[in-house]
DNA sequence: GTCAAGAAGATTGTTGACAATCTTATTATC
DNA sequence: GATAATAAGATTGTCAACAATCTTCTTGAC
């Protein structure tokens, strides 16, 4: 029983995925692919501690699988393993979500200048759409969960666009890493209106051919949404959720 | 026997280990250790097979902590996993170097901006003493080994004065996987000569107090290193090494 | 002589059990 | 009543063996 194995199955967008290709999943990373799924749903909360045998015992595998498992979780910051003390879902302070936001800040301009470089003007249509739909969206009053998607999509538009695969990987983990931080700040429809107008000023520089404006429309994209992120969280005492 | 276990020593200057904490490494800890000195030193060559069996019985363990080794090594870019059928030591290609490089400019770009926000004018006295001694270096005929010594431990001192712990990580685990590449480059006297001027122009930068032309020239700095490094593994037929 | 099919060997994936360590609850002491 | 030592339980680290898959070598057909 080695490969064919499967455990109970959900059906998840790929972009949002843990493991992104369409392989048959090893039984390791079926389990951290739930697991993960898991704790972005709040099943699992900050801080908590992950037992081995629990999880076992759940999926009904032995603690090996776990094990391998948890270890791909760590890599993807979705969880600390503490030597002899086992592992417990991620909890950031609030200086760790800033350092994260100004790595992504750093990366996302670059991807942007790499992107710049390789599309053809033609080769932006489906960024027009989705932001014009940010733009509908940041004027209704439930949009949230729909412009945390569509932006969530733009940005891993422009990872693939730069034609960087470590960089789109890196900036996909990082942006899993904070997708509750950024949520978090999308929920207000002024911050979703700041958004949409960087958006924009960014596909104009991008249409205007004018490569510096629009990384550095990038970039404040992406510290926009790290200080809309730390006020929410500062407000609500800055635990680490 | 589950952790005051050791596999047989080697000591190793702490900036250039896989795990840089000074605590009781773990069993798989030391393996994966050893394993990267191993590789790294050239060993095992890039593309080589690495069979779990094979490091089981060299150190005398069983596979088990053996594949948490691997893991750890994959994490870090040194080998790579492919499901069902093992190990093997990481073989870029030049697009690839490429890439990690392109990271690497915009991550020491971001370094810098913050190490100056974050350090006194006082505070860079050993840069300068280093970026001097890069100088004299670059004079030499047989200055290379040294030279990327002290370069790669101006970078860490970098990645350290952003404040950024991640970013720190980040730069670590890239500038290793890349390092074989760099010190390709610098072989060259007249690349250490460039090289040796960029430092000086970032060291009248942050003297300046010019972030602009401080994190200009750090880019720069990783770019020259690119380019020298591909020019290299172009003119030696671009196989993976 | 080349290519495809099959069999033997090698290698990874998984399991359950045992050992060492850590955590928690209890008890004794000040 | 609070603190420290102790013991029991819980949990992680390691091991050896088995099962499934992959690789390679042999054999046979064209």
């Amino acid at each position: 029983m080695a490969e064919p194995r499967t455990i109970s199955q959900t059906t998840v967008e790929l972009d949002w995925r843990l493991v992104p290709e369409t392989r048959p999943l090893s039984l390791s990373e079926q389990i951290a692919e739930r697991l993960s799924q898991e704790i972005l749903a709040g099943t699992y909360q900050p801080g908590q501690r992950i037992l081995e045998q629990h999880i076992a015992g759940r999926f009904e595998v032995s603690r090996g699988p776990v094990r391998e498992a948890l270890r791909l979780l760590e890599r993807e910051g979705v969880i600390e393993i503490l030597p002899r003390r086992g592992a417990q879902v991620t909890s950031l302070t609030v200086k760790e979500v800033t350092d994260i936001f100004d790595i992504r800040g750093a990366l996302v301009g670059l991807c942007m200048v790499l992107a710049m470089e390789r599309l053809e003007p033609g080769q932006w249509g489906q960024v027009k759409e989705w932001v014009e739909r940010l733009g509908r969206l940041a004027r209704e009053n439930d949009g949230a969960e729909e412009y945390l998607s569509i932006s969530f999509r733009l940005s891993l538009f422009l990872g693939r666009s730069s034609g960087n695969e470590r960089l789109y990987e890196l900036l996909r983990s990082l942006s899993r890493q904070t997708v509750r931080y950024t949520a978090l700040g999308l929920g207000s429809q002024a911050r979703r209106r700041q958004s949409a107008r960087t958006w924009r000023h960014l596909l104009k520089a991008v249409l205007a051919g004018d490569a510096t404006a629009a990384e550095a429309a990038a970039r404040t994209l992406v510290k926009e949404s790290r200080d809309a992120a730390i006020r929410r969280l500062e407000a609500a005492g800055h635990a680490g959720t």
